[in-house]
DNA sequence: CTGAAAGCGCTTACAG
DNA sequence: CTGAAAGCGCTTACAG
C-alpha cells in the first residue's frame, strides 16, 4: 500500500503539505497543490481510513441491530438503512441480536472498541440499560426504548383501525385478531387499534396470541376455526402471521377470501408472493429505515434533530384476500 | 475512553508491559500481572480496536457482497455468515452491489482503507478483473469466479434433475421450466440438469427465461399456459419464481397440486409460508454461508484449505405443490 | 505558504 | 523480567 509519505516524496513536499491537499484545509500553493495531485494520481494513493480514525476517534461505521436478518421484515430495512448510510460514505456492520441482551452487549462493545460512530437499533430487550448508557448516538428503529433516543416507527395503531375496518366494511361478523408478542411496541399498538375499532362497532371478536412467526401462528388459527367456526374474518399482526393463518384456511378447508378474510400488516414483499395475494396495512419500510440512517447521521454530524417522533402512516393495501367473495 | 497508559500508570509498569498481559506475550512477572489485571478491571479498560489495526494492518472487519438483501435467498446466507464470523471475532459489513460492477469497486475501495480482512462474493457480475485484482482473500458463494478462489455452491445440476425426475414420477407429461437468468452459473447448471432428465425420460417440455423475480415468473407462466394448455408440471428455477407460477395458476384457474405440480429451487422459508406449501429443492444454505465464513477465516489466518471447491448435496423436500391430486 | 514535531493508542524489537 | 523508543499512517497546532 502506498502512504502518504511516497506521495510527499515523489511531489518534493512533506507529508504536511499532502494532508492539507488531502483534506482541502490550509494553505496551499497552486504549484505544491498540483504536483501532490499528480503524485496521488500516479501513485494510485487511497488515504489510510485506519490511521484517520485513530486520530479522529471516529470510523464511519455504523451498527444495525436486528434480531434476525432472516425474519422478511428486517432486509428491506437493513437495505433502507445501508443504501442511505453508503450514499453519505458511512458502512454498515449487521448484528443479529436474537433480541439478547448478552449478544448486544458484546456487539456495542466490539464497535466502541473500533470507533463505531452510531447504532441503529430495531431489536426489542427487556433491559434498555446498556443501550442508555453507552455515549454513542443511536437511534430507535420499529419500536420505543426512551424520551431522549430518537425514534422512528409507523402509525400501529391507526394502521390497526383501518385494518379492522376494512374487515368490517368487507361484511365480516366475527373478527380474531392474532396479535404479536405482549411487551413488543408495535404489536401492543396494533392491538389497542383492534380493540378501539371493534368496540366502536360493537363486532364479535377474538384476540390470541400468535408470536411473529408462521408456525405459531398456523397452529394458533387452526384452533380458532374449531373453536369458533363461525369467524369470517382475520386480522393478523404481520404479514408473516398472516401467511400462517392462510395455511389453517386452507387446512381447515375454508376458502380465503370467500368463508374467510384475511389481512396482514407490514406491506413486506412476501404478501405478493402469496396465493391470494395478501391484503395488508403498508408501512413505508423503506423510507422509515432510510429515515433512521438519516437521522443517526444527523447526530454523528453533530446537527440539531428536528424531532425525536418520526412517525409514518401506514396505508391500506387492498389485494386478494380481504375482497369480494370469490 | 481509557488508555493504556492510564492502566499502566495505575499498575505502575511501562505499557509495554501492560501490552505483554494483553497479548499474553513476552515474559511478565507475576507480580506485575496481577497488578496489571486489577487496574485493567478497576478502569474496566478495553483495548482500541483502531490502534490495534493500525499496527497490524488487520480489522476483524470482512466484507459480505450481495446482490440485494431483499431478495429472501439472501437473508438466510447473511445470518449464516454473520453467525460463524462473530463466533471467530470477525465483524461483517453488509455491502449491497445490485450486482454492479462500480458498486462492487466502491465497496472493495473502502473496505481496503479500512484494512478489511476478506470479501465473502454472493454476486454476479459481468467482469470479475476488479475481484481478482484485489490482494485481499476472497471466497465466492453460491457463484463461480475462478478455479484461484475457494467456491462454495450446492450441486444445482443433481437437484435439477431431482426436480425434474419427481415431477416425472408424480406422472407429468408435458413439463416447463422457469429458469434463471442466463449467465448466472446456477440457473444454467439447473437448466442442465433438467434437460438431462427431460432427455433421459423422453417427455415434453418446454424452457421460458423467468429471471429469478416473482412479477416476470408471473407473466411468464401466464403467457406458458395460455400457449401451452396441457402443461402439468412446472420446474422453477428458484422458490421466487415457484411463487410466481402458483399465482399464475391460480389467475388461471388451475388448481395446484392437481391440475398442475409445481416444484422450486433453494428452499427458503417462503416456500412454507405459501398455501400449498411449496416442494423444492432444499439448499444447505446455512451450512454454505457458513462453510464460506470458515474458508475464508482459514485464508486470513494463512491456513492450508482442504480444497478449492466445495460443492453440497441438496434434497428433495417434498411438500404439497407436487403430491397427490388434491 | 510550508515543514518539523507531537500525538492518536497500540505493539514489538532492542537494551539492559 | 522490564522500560524507552520507534513505528503503524494519518492530522494539526506551532514556528518560521
Amino acid at each position: 500500500m502506498t502512504t502518504i509519505k511516497d506521495v510527499a516524496k515523489q511531489a518534493n513536499v512533506s507529508v504536511a503539505t499532502v494532508s492539507r491537499v488531502l483534506n482541502q484545509k490550509g494553505y496551499v500553493s497552486k504549484q505544491a497543490e498540483r504536483s501532490v495531485k499528480n503524485a496521488i494520481k500516479s501513485l494510485n494513493y487511497k488515504p489510510n481510513a485506519v490511521a484517520r480514525s485513530l486520530y479522529h476517534k471516529t470510523s464511519g461505521i455504523i451498527g444495525l441491530f436486528v434480531p434476525d436478518i432472516s425474519n422478511p421484515f428486517f432486509p428491506e430495512l437493513a437495505r433502507a438503512v445501508e443504501d442511505a448510510a453508503t450514499s453519505e460514505g458511512f458502512t454498515v456492520v449487521l448484528c443479529n441480536t436474537d433480541s439478547k441482551q448478552e449478544k448486544e452487549e458484546k456487539y456495542i462493545q466490539v464497535l466502541q472498541q473500533k470507533y463505531a460512530d452510531g447504532l441503529i437499533i430495531a431489536t426489542g430487550t427487556d433491559s434498555i440499560e446498556h443501550i442508555l448508557s453507552t455515549n454513542i448516538p443511536v437511534v430507535a428503529l420499529d419500536r420505543y426504548i426512551s424520551d431522549h433516543i430518537p425514534t422512528v416507527v409507523s402509525s400501529n395503531k391507526a394502521g390497526a383501525i383501518d385494518a379492522t375496518e376494512h374487515l368490517i366494511a368487507q361484511g365480516c361478523q366475527f373478527i380474531a385478531h392474532l396479535r404479536g408478542p405482549k411487551g413488543v411496541t408495535s404489536a401492543d399498538d396494533r392491538y389497542t387499534g383492534f380493540k378501539q375499532a371493534i368496540e366502536d362497532h360493537s363486532i364479535a371478536h377474538v384476540v390470541v396470541e400468535a408470536g411473529f412467526e408462521i408456525g405459531q401462528s398456523e397452529v394458533a388459527t387452526r384452533n380458532l376455526f374449531e373453536k369458533y367456526p363461525s369467524i369470517d374474518g382475520i386480522f393478523a399482526g404481520s404479514d408473516v402471521t398472516a401467511a400462517g393463518a392462510m395455511r389453517a384456511a386452507y387446512q381447515c378447508k375454508r376458502a380465503v377470501p370467500k368463508d374467510v378474510k384475511i389481512i396482514g400488516f407490514d406491506g413486506i414483499s412476501l404478501g405478493e408472493m402469496l396465493t391470494p395475494s395478501l391484503s395488508t396495512i403498508q408501512q413505508p419500510i423503506y423510507e422509515m429505515g432510510q429515515q433512521a440512517a438519516k437521522l443517526l447521521m444527523m447526530m454523528i454530524e453533530k446537527k440539531e434533530l428536528p424531532s425525536y417522533w418520526h412517525e409514518f402512516s401506514t396505508t391500506l393495501k387492498i389485494r386478494e384476500t380481504s375482497t369480494g367473495s370469490e
